[in-house]
DNA sequence: TACACAAGTTAGTCACAACTAACTATATAA
DNA sequence: TTATATAGTTAGTTGTGACTAACTTGTGTA
């Protein structure tokens, strides 16, 4: 399973419910991306097929570390993208939108360099 | 139709095509692209059937008046993001793909306010 | 006990967008 | 004239990722 970006916003999504909440399962993750129950059991039954989650006997989701490296990765663009397009003078709501895009979009490298240019700034 | 990345990709390399060459036909398209003939052929007949561009009866293709506006956007914004990118130090090659894949991702919003940022700096 | 609700799963469907294989049509060269 | 190359089309396939409908399973309450 190479990660596509369906999975990068699951394993997202997965640590930010786990942030607020302090558990996950498929129902929250259902609710919060507004998808149905079916289409998150499928997806969550991938992500632990290839070891990105565990899930245990009460369904409560938690990441691996293989998982996590992906979700604090994908959450820290989401965060800095979402600051520096505010900067820029985009709504709070239109910057969330096209960060949650753009996350997946960039290479380290052009992430790296949006970062830096945003600390001088 | 509603306009799909796929169909502003195609969009945009017809009227790049057209630029540097002077013509277009499919083949240059799925040269361009490093496509199959035929999934250019089935894409040239849907941007037809909505009026996006006209086939002559030679097989040259041109944008409509409705295709230019979307070709012209994403061109416009391809060459600037692109701009962008290589100015915050990411490598010229790199900063053309990550600007292909934003340049579909991002509202008119946010590519007004990076323009203008990076008009200022 | 029986009903109801919440959570999760399975089967089957759909749209999108690429692919290969096999075909047609046309033009050019041996 | 025949063979070859180029351009385009059609049919059928694949992978991704959503969907609905219908099912199970577990828990809590009348």
């Amino acid at each position: 399973m190479r990660i596509l970006q369906s999975a990068e916003d699951y394993l997202e999504t997965i640590l930010q419910i786990k942030n607020t909440k302090g558990f996950v399962r498929s129902i929250d993750i259902a609710k919060e991306l507004n998808y149905s129950k079916a289409s998150v059991s499928i997806a969550m039954k991938k992500l632990k097929e290839n070891s990105y989650i565990t899930i245990d006997e009460n369904g409560y989701i938690s990441l691996t570390e293989k998982g996590y490296e992906i979700a604090i990765k994908i959450y820290e663009r989401h965060e800095i993208l979402t600051k520096a397009l505010i900067y820029l003078g985009v709504d709070k709501e239109q910057a969330e939108i096209d960060a949650c895009k753009v996350e997946h979009a960039i290479s380290e490298q052009t992430f790296e360099a949006i970062k830096n240019h945003a600390k001088r700034v």
